[in-house]
DNA sequence: ATAGATATATCGACAATCTATATAATCGAG
DNA sequence: CTCGATTATATAGATTGTCGATATATCTAT
């Protein structure tokens, strides 16, 4: 994607509904989106990590390591049932905004009806 | 909207594609917006104002000012040649964008098959 | 006259992303 | 086995875009 801007604030709406479906670490979740969005999202490790901790701080998220049958420890994130709540919210939204720009592009043929 | 993030990055191409359908001034702009939307934008002056001059500074836009008939003098803004193409572009951009999104919230069901 | 809406403008604060950098474990190639 | 690439997490600093606050001035209705 070539504008950065235009992927803000979406970023948490993601990352909360790869979680909704399972436990996921960071890294999975990275190759995750951008294979589940056709290679649209590229979303960077210093973005993400930080908002990981966010999210965990605002109690959206837990977290455990979990290195079982002897493989390399990695830092599993769980959706809460807070978290569950703020992606509804967060969803909602998506749905509201995307509403607002389409109306827009379809342009002034539709309107004036109110 | 709950969310300012979210609108990040769509305020030039909802500007750009209000210009394509005739010249306006800034005010006009902010108010076409929010019912052309439902209310879902409440762009501010503070953001619009730089954006436009932005717009134009790239080449995008050019003004001129209007006080025909003794009316208040209101700077309007029309799209140019150039501006044309960079609404194609952020328009394709949006729409590339929001699939990628709603790839995303539709889940893991209908992926895997590529 | 004066209050409120119209109209444009700029500045500082804030939020979210990116790049760059650091560290370390794992895996495959040679 | 060793070395480079990939995996995996983390943080700091720069950049960008929005907002709120503030300033100025005009126009309208009372």
């Amino acid at each position: 994607m070539a504008d950065k801007a235009l992927t803000a604030g979406s970023t948490p709406l993601l990352v909360l509904k790869l979680l909704e479906e399972k436990d996921m670490y960071g890294y999975e979740m990275i190759e995750t989106l951008a294979s589940r969005s056709d290679q649209t999202f590229d979303l960077k490790a210093g973005t993400l990590y930080p908002l990981l901790h966010d999210l965990e701080k605002q109690g959206a998220l837990s977290s455990y390591d979990d290195g079982a049958g002897g493989k390399r420890v990695r830092r599993y994130y769980s959706l809460t049932e807070k978290g569950r709540g703020i992606l509804a919210q967060k969803a909602a939204e998506w749905e509201e905004f995307s509403r607002g720009v389409n109306l827009v592009l379809q342009g002034g043929a539709i309107h004036g009806m109110a």
